[in-house]
DNA sequence: ATGTCTTTGTGAACGCGTGCACAAAGATGG
DNA sequence: CCATCTTTGTGCACGCGTTCACAAAGACAT
């Protein structure tokens, strides 16, 4: 398959085709009308603009059962990125290998950042470390951070943070899972699923579930038990 | 601190205290004006409203590097979720004890779900088994599934799937790494940074970097390695 | 070379979330 | 009981991303 179109790929990735051609068009004009995209080409173009194309080290600090678990994950590698180091603060550690590679102790974190020219780090220690330890990363120079630690980092202008929060997307799940069990009484009115592709789920009606059906109930005060209607 | 003002919330948690109170508005009318939202009557509402007051079983499916830390994790009991069961296909693994719980055999898969009226199923098998072991959580009775592996899965409407790809956080960290880096030349022009709060990072201005400086360059073809200008 | 057919690239319209601004509510003090 | 002051709840407008719809571009056949 030498080509594709924008209407295959969207189909493929569930979104509309018009944005995949507008998203495409940021990157430059580089489809050909009547023909569609030339696959070699495009993916060279996205892995270029998204930096694939280069090596990225990286450091993870923090190497318990979640440290662990990302450095003997395979699918950093394969995507451009190298973990430079594995750091911890317990003693005990340093020099163990995981993943074949020796804990390093956080004494030697500044230097490890510097000499290896890391600039992404990720965090994987406990909440009450996460910030102590954001702010040595960042001084030590890097600028960009992936925390897993369950807290809100602090980080100057010019360093980018992404949190990954376990808790809550079981909570987003939990949520989306009450309202469909809330919804005994109608006809099921089958909430707009999450399906195959990251298409967003629209409700198709904001569904006055049980709301106003008593008049004088004016949603005010310690109402029921049944969710709020809201958008999305 | 028994009541807090929609600003001092705002301003703690990083957004505009009009949006907060509107937000709030969504569940009821909790606040009292002039004085501010009872604290813990509000903790309760949205907890309420979050379905964090009731308590969820889960199914972990996969426990090798990262089902096994996700297993140790304990940030899920304390958010109202509790582990019912581990579940993998190795056999070697089955009545091992992870976290103090025995593994199971994924031939009981159905059966646990079942018996523990599981509604919420996670994912930590390698990719290629990730769709269908997806199936038949969904043939069990799940509804929701948090995705750790790097495939899209399929499911049928009324089922809800959030995917966790911690190869996409990195790639977007690097990025707008390599954006930073790339200002080069330019006045540096700080790239608006995902701060303290979830605040959305917003360019002061579209930055017409190194585009249309060279009139004729419209933007087409094999360009240079300089990264297009997109928006957000 | 000309015509037809497919698919891109994009101007314009639409819809939705965000933020502004203010009236109403209610507490508090005189 | 009335005046004042604070803070909520929300109508409305703005801005941005998404989607529609179509002209232009290019391949391919005649
Ligand atoms: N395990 C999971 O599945 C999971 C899921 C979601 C979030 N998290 C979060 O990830 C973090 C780590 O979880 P875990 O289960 O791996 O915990 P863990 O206790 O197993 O590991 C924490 C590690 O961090 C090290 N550490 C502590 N302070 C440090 C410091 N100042 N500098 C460097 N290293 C330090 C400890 O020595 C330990 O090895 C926690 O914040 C947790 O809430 C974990
Ligand atoms: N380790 C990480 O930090 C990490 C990070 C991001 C994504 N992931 C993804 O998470 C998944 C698991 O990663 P891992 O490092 O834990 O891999 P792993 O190989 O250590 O564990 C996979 C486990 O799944 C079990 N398994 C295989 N097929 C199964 C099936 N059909 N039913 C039930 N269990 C089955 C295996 O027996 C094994 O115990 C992979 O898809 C990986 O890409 C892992």
């Amino acid at each position: 398959m030498p080509t594709v179109s924008s209407e295959e790929l969207a189909a493929a990735a569930g979104v509309n085709s018009a944005k995949l051609r507008k998203d495409f068009s940021y990157l430059g004009s580089y489809g050909t009308r009547g023909v569609g995209y030339d696959v070699e080409y495009l993916v060279y173009q996205i892995s270029r603009e998204l930096g694939l194309t280069q090596d990225w080290p990286v450091v993870i600090v923090g190497i318990g059962n979640l440290g662990a678990a990302l450095a003997n994950y395979g699918g950093f590698a394969s995507r451009g990125f190298r973990v430079a180091a594995l750091i911890d603060a317990d003693a005990a550690m340093t020099g163990k290998l995981v993943a074949g590679m020796p804990v390093r102790h956080t004494d030697e974190l500044e230097k490890i950042i510097v000499e290896n020219e890391v600039s992404i780090g990720v965090i994987a220690t406990p909440a009450g470390a996460a910030q102590q330890v954001c702010d040595r990363l960042v001084a030590a120079g890097v600028t960009s951070i992936l925390n897993f630690a369950p807290t809100v980092l602090s980080v100057p202008d010019g360093v980018d943070v992404r949190k990954v929060d376990l808790s809550i997307e079981l909570q987003i799940l939990a949520f989306h899972e009450q309202r469909k069990a809330g919804e005994g009484g109608a006809p099921a009115e089958a909430e707009g699923a999450v399906g195959v592709e990251g298409a967003a789920a629209k409700v198709t009606k904001p569904a006055t579930t049980a709301d106003s059906d008593r008049a004088g109930d004016d949603n005010k005060g310690p109402d029921g038990d049944v969710p709020a209607v809201m958008p999305a």
